[in-house]
DNA sequence: AACCTATCCTGCCCGC
DNA sequence: TGCGGGCAGGATAGGT
């Protein structure tokens, strides 16, 4: 389940391997992969090939990379992982039959290794487009402190992430708390502060000890500060060793694992003892997926 | 307008 | 051995 720190492994990875190379030849395997771009698998496959792909950006768990060469707008592959997506680095022939759950492959024009670059996804909620270039939306709305930074129209209501140089806390924390919903409700929504996911929830609400049910409105700013505080250093942490996975859905670009690289002291952890104070975590179901706290230590405020 | 629920999707793991 | 149910959850369409 990659979030923000897995896709940035990524990020890594596809810029180290791809970033300044033509695409010879794309192959859509799937076309649901490419379901987010406008115009279907065949433009997907025709507008892409002979271009060049740029260094890889991202927002919170949007990925893309600018495109050059002939096309009469600015423009990106935006890839969005979802669940289980991947971006793996190959040296397949162009017209090896697909791997297990490969969806596109690209094929490079020049003969470095690796030749390919493959799209894989085995649940099908990732995806990936061709997608426009707008201004950021979020830029500072000062003309000195204007950005130049773009991002695809696709991404263009995610909120800056904690870990972009402009990301303020307390304006953070003051957004958190201008919603009514259980706080992780709001941590989990991208418009708020984005590439939060489910299980760095988890754990940033382990480390701030809030309840994940409490209502983000009865926060104190003071609390709500420490909470963001936790997801940055969370975030960073992961960062810092390339992400963490509990099943192998997540692999680095060169295939290798992030498996269990980090420590949780929540999430996934049901019944064992919490590391603070002891006591067992509880499991509790919440918006369609799970939730992980220390009844003990996250107490409702 | 803010908030929330259902839906998409596949594979794995469990119990029967 | 096979089958069905539950589970994993990011983003969003469409409901209240």
């Amino acid at each position: 389940m990659p979030e923000l720190p897995e896709v940035e492994a990524v990020r890594l990875g596809v810029e180290s391997l791809f970033a300044h190379r033509r695409i010879a030849m794309v192959h859509v395997f799937d076309e649901r992969s490419v379901s987010r771009h406008n115009g279907g698998a065949e433009d997907f496959t025709r507008t892409l090939t002979g271009l060049e792909l740029g260094e890889p950006d991202r927002r919170g768990k949007f990925l893309w990379l600018p495109l050059h060469g002939d096309l009469t707008t600015s423009a990106a592959l935006l890839a969005h992982l979802g669940m289980s997506g991947q971006l793996l680095a190959h040296d397949l022939a162009a017209d090896a039959p697909p791997l297990r759950h490969e969806r596109v492959r690209l094929t490079f024009a020049d003969t470095s290794s690796p030749q390919t670059l493959s799209f894989h996804d085995q649940r099908l909620f990732g995806s990936l487009a061709i997608d426009p270039l707008i201004d950021d939306p979020f830029a500072a709305s000062s003309r000195a402190a204007k950005s130049r930074r773009q991002v695809p129209t696709q991404a263009g209501h995610i909120a800056p992430d904690p870990l972009e140089p402009a990301f303020d806390a307390d304006d953070a924390a003051r957004a958190i708390r201008s919603h009514r919903s259980a706080v992780k409700r709001v941590l989990l929504d991208q418009t708020v502060i984005s590439g939060i996911g489910n299980i760095y929830a988890d754990e940033s609400l382990w480390a701030a000890r809030v309840h994940p049910e409490q209502g983000a409105d009865t926060l104190s700013q003071r609390r709500a500060r420490s909470l963001v505080d936790a997801v940055v250093a969370v975030l960073h942490r992961a960062v810092a060793v390339g992400g963490t996975s509990f099943d192998d859905q997540y692999r680095h670009v060169n295939g290798e694992s992030g498996y269990f690289a980090i420590e949780l002291n929540a999430y996934g952890r049901q019944g064992q003892p919490c590391p603070r104070c002891g006591g067992p975590i509880r499991r509790v179901s919440f918006m369609n997926r799970s939730s992980h706290f220390c009844p003990r230590c996250q107490r409702r405020r």
